[in-house]
DNA sequence: CATCTAATTAGATAGTGATCTAACTAATAA
DNA sequence: TTATTAGTTAGATCACTATCTAATTAGATG
């Protein structure tokens, strides 16, 4: 039951403080003292507040040195926006074949313990088990190149091979040895 | 700023009850005792939501004998659902610009009393005039004729005229001289 | 290490809101 | 007219929440 989700989504927005927030973030990211000095309210609102968009999912943040400046997820944002109408007037049709499909295919490659028996050839069935192993790391966050094959070995031994296949596919990107999740509207896609 | 009406649209569907609402009438109107009985809630609860859903405007009623059958009006409360990201990520362009031609319209043709001093022959502009002249009628309401008369008085003298363009345009439908206000998607648009 | 800055946590306050029972109104039906 | 049925209003209760101050944590810098 995803309706609490919904529920949820809609509560957030239902505080004028949390739309100003966002119609201040629409413009681009900003750091907390910035958005309590534009709102003139005190940092542990804004703390409160970002905690309900982060936990609804529209926002995510990125440290920098002391500093945490939050970002709008857009496309998550949209698709929270068109979920209600999309659900009451189209009854679960095509959705379900999908997600049904991306299910056969996690339970055809995935163990029942998790791991990764080995990456499909075809690049359809890759790509949905590429967004299924990437799950488990968190937007926003830096990890040195240990980490990540230490977290790619949970799945499997060949972390070097499915570390490629992130890059490649724009899931992460590197820099200077150092791996950050991509935006999700940058990830490839399967149609 | 409509800033408000957008936060209170969201505050009213973040509440699962209503959400669950909502969800029945997508299939078709109800009255009061239909929904509480399925809700397994007492009479008052769904009055006390039903005003709000009301309030916002994404819900109207029509009476039939004692009872009062609610539904959804879709094309409002598909407009709501987009128009935060809307404001978001458009910046107020076109919009601004059709309310400014409505506006002028209205100020060519309706005297500062408030009062029709002609209507337009031109039909983009009378079509404007309709809808202005039509805000004061209720949603679900029935009219017998000598109303209508009366109200199109308040503005014009020539009221069997106004009322006929009424009817032509789809703004109200006729049955046994007694009038009632059309769902606004069968209006006459001006595109 | 000592200090500074940004953010979070804890706890208090005041306001809002979802639900109920009981009492009331409105309109039909007998 | 009287009874019946649907809906509304009033008022109580209980839970939640937006905001603040004060205290605390976490990094960064001198």
């Amino acid at each position: 039951m995803q309706l609490n989700r919904l529920v949820n989504f809609h509560k957030t927005l239902g505080d004028p403080t949390r739309i100003r927030i966002l119609t201040l973030l629409a413009t681009g990211p900003l750091h907390g003292q910035a958005i309590a000095g534009k709102l003139g309210l005190k940092a542990p609102t804004i703390t409160h507040h970002m905690t309900k968009l982060r936990d609804t999912g529209i926002v995510y943040q990125r440290r920098d040195k002391n500093t945490i400046y939050y970002y709008i997820d857009e496309k998550k944002f949209r698709s929270y926006s068109e979920a209600l109408s999309n659900m009451l007037y189209q009854p679960e049709h095509d959705k379900e074949d999908d997600s049904m499909k991306t299910q056969a295919v996690v339970n055809n490659f995935i163990a029942k313990d998790g791991t990764l028996t080995h990456l499909p050839s075809q690049r359809k069935k890759k790509i949905i088990i590429l967004k299924h192993l990437i799950k488990g790391l968190e937007r926003g966050k830096k990890y040195p190149e240990k980490e990540i094959n230490e977290y790619i070995k949970k799945f499997h031994p060949d972390f070097a091979t499915i570390r490629r296949e992130f890059i490649i596919n724009h899931f992460m990107y590197r820099e200077n040895n150092i791996y950050e999740l991509n935006p999700e509207e940058m990830w490839a896609t399967i149609d």
